[in-house]
This record gives structure tokens, sequence and C-alpha cells, in this order.
DNA sequence: TGTACATCAGTGAACGCGCGTTCACTGATGTAC
DNA sequence: TGTACATCAGTGAACGCGCGTTCACTGATGTAC
């Protein structure tokens, strides 16, 4: 049956929404266009009418997602400890999709890829005010090299199924990026 | 037709080696068995007389592979130099299998995911030797957090569309490891 | 404001297709004598 | 060393299943008057 206009919007939303944690906690491929509907509550059918095609749905989904992060409250230092701390290890579904994602984007569609690379450049740019440094290039140098390690610090710590060795791994990255301060 | 115990353990080889290759370059999920055999020369029949099924596949591809790696023949900083350079952010499926399969490696098997933890341990037990530091604690944390860094670098890399970001991650993520010499 | 009707969001069955896996068969290997 | 036969690696058709996608239908929405 018909649904109100403003019905419609929520449920971009909510699908929206769904398939971001889904695609975070199973990946793109292990995640059907089924259980994404289900999950905001409707029937596969639907679908089609938000989206083209579910490579379709990848695409608007990264966008969205990565479109929400916030510019880190503390300094690179902060953020860094944050990022790193078992909390985020283990909250795949709700956490950074970089990380959760960033490997299989680069075999997804172009839309996709150029979602995560625009996240990408924002992110270098968040960072970059509150790194060290004593110029703008040393800054943005500092943001990238700290962002590269704390998406492969948390990477590797997920990866492990020793939670010393992953619980080592998110403590001396963090304790790394410190040190360059 | 039955063939020779010489051949049986050399088309072994070849199925791992073409598994490792095309998981690398797709992804555990996009590849099939049928590629797999294909790729070494085989039909797909023929596959469950070497393992048991794809996910026993993954996790021996895994393994294997990661047994191979060499220890670097350089310090640190050239280490990393060599890992995030151009040519290996363009080959994937001869890379480094942890940069490429990593993320995905988390929702594999108990086993994939052991051999996964296996290597990380004998990659920062490398690393560490040439590491900048005053005692050993301060090498294993240099190792960490620069392997960290070199994963999550070329990760981000390869994400890119834009060649000149890919170029910059790669180029100050570098820069930025040796800076702590 | 009320009414009649066209629109269209949502439903659920159905479709084609490709996947992992199985299996009966083939014929070269390797062993027993 | 030569022969007969049991073994078993490899083949390719077939299986069952679940996926992305389509489609005819339903009934609430929202507009025209």
């Amino acid at each position: 049956m018909k649904v109100s206009r403003t019905q419609v919007a929520e449920n971009r939303r909510t699908i929206l929404e769904a398939a971001s944690r889904l695609f975070r906690e199973r990946g793109f491929e292990a995640v059907t266009v089924a259980e994404v509907m289900k999950a905001a509550g409707l029937t596969h059918g639907g679908f089609y009418g938000y989206f083209r095609s579910k490579d379709d749905l990848i695409a608007h989904a990264l966008a969205d997602v990565l479109s929400r992060v916030e510019s880190p409250a503390t300094d690179l230092a902060g953020y860094a400890a944050a990022y790193l701390a078992p909390g985020h290890r283990a909250d795949v579904a709700g956490g950074c999709p970089v990380a959760a994602l960033a490997g299989e984007s680069s075999r997804q569609s172009p839309e996709a890829r150029t979602a995560m690379t625009a996240g990408l450049h924002r992110q270098i740019a968040r960072l970059s005010p509150s790194a060290p440094g004593e110029d703008a290039a040393a800054r943005r140098r500092a943001a990238i090299g700290a962002w590269s390690a704390m998406v492969g610090g948390l990477v590797l710590a997920r990866m492990s199924d020793d939670p010393a060795l992953a619980q080592e791994v998110l403590d001396e990255t963090r304790a790394w990026i410190a040190d360059k301060h």
C-alpha cells in the first residue's frame, strides 16, 4: 500500500542505516538485499523503489555514513586514543566504516570508491589542524601518518583471534602515535 | 585419470598459489572454487580431493602465503619504503596478503583467523630487531606502530580512486614512519 | 470542507542464474606376485 | 624384470540452494474539483 512522503523519506534513512551497519558487520557481499530490507522493517520487493541496484545501495550507504563523521573533539592523540580503544574494536557494526570496509571498497563500483575517496580527503582535512607540526605541510603529514596507523592498527587488532595480541596492537599503536608529539 | 604422487603434490601447490593470488585480487567471496581450479589447470570436480571445503582452502591458502613471507633485508624504514611503493599498491594479487585480506579475514573461519594471527605474531617478531629503540620493548613498539601504519597506508592508498591522493598517502606515511628514526 | 479517483509505496511470489558440493565414471599409477 | 589388477586423481554432468531482480497486484495517499 502507498505510504506518506515523510514515511518514504524516513524509510530511505532507515534502509541506509541498516545497510551501513550490516555492511560493516559482515561485508558487502555477505549481506543480502532481503536482509537489509527486513532490518529496515520492509519486504525485499520494495527495495528497487529506493535504489537502482545493490551496488547503488552500497555507494549511497558509504557516502551517507561517511558524511556523518564528526570532527574530533580533542587533538590527534586524543582522537587516536578513542579510535584505538577496545570498545571500538568490538563495535564493528557501529564503528568506523573505513576500518571495516576499506579493503573491500577497492573492489566495488566507481561510485563506491569515489565516496570512500571523498571521505578520506575530508578525514585528512579534519585531522590536520589538531596534528602536531611546525607548518601546515608537517601537520598534514602527521594527520596522514596517524590516520594510516589508526586504520591499520584497528584492522590488525580485529583480525587477531588472540586477545592479548589485539590489545597490544591497540596499545602500542596508540602509544607510538602519541610519541610523535 | 589417476596421476603420480609428485604430480599430486605439485597440483596442491599450484591450487594454493592460484587461490592466494585470486583471493588477494578479488576477495574470498568473489572467487569461486571453479575459478581457482581452472587457474590451476584442473576441473572443479577434483577440488574436494584436495580440500574439505572452500573455507578449508581459504585457511590453507592464508597459512601458506603467510609462511612464505621473508624477513626484511634492510631496516624498518627501508622495509616501509618498499612496502609503501607505487608498485606494491598496483600489485594487489602478488602483494601483501595482510593489506589485501585482513579486513575480510576477521569474518572468516576460526582456522583462517588463527593463520592470520600467527602471521601477525611472526611479522612483529621479524620487524622488531631492526626497529629503532633503546630496548626490546621500545623496538617492539616501533615495529607494531610502523606495521599498523604500513598496512593502513597501503589499504587507504588502494582505496583511493584519486591517484594524487593515493601517492600522497604512500609518501607521507612512509616519511612519517622514517621520521621516527 | 468533502468526495472521487489517479497515483504509487509496499507486498510476496516468481524468475534466472551461479554458486558450493556430490557423484558415477575413466583410465593412468603403482603394487603384489 | 614383467604382468595383472586394485587404487584413486581427475572429469564433467547434476544437485539443491540462495541470491539479485522483476512483476502483477493491493490499498492508502494526496490531488482535482
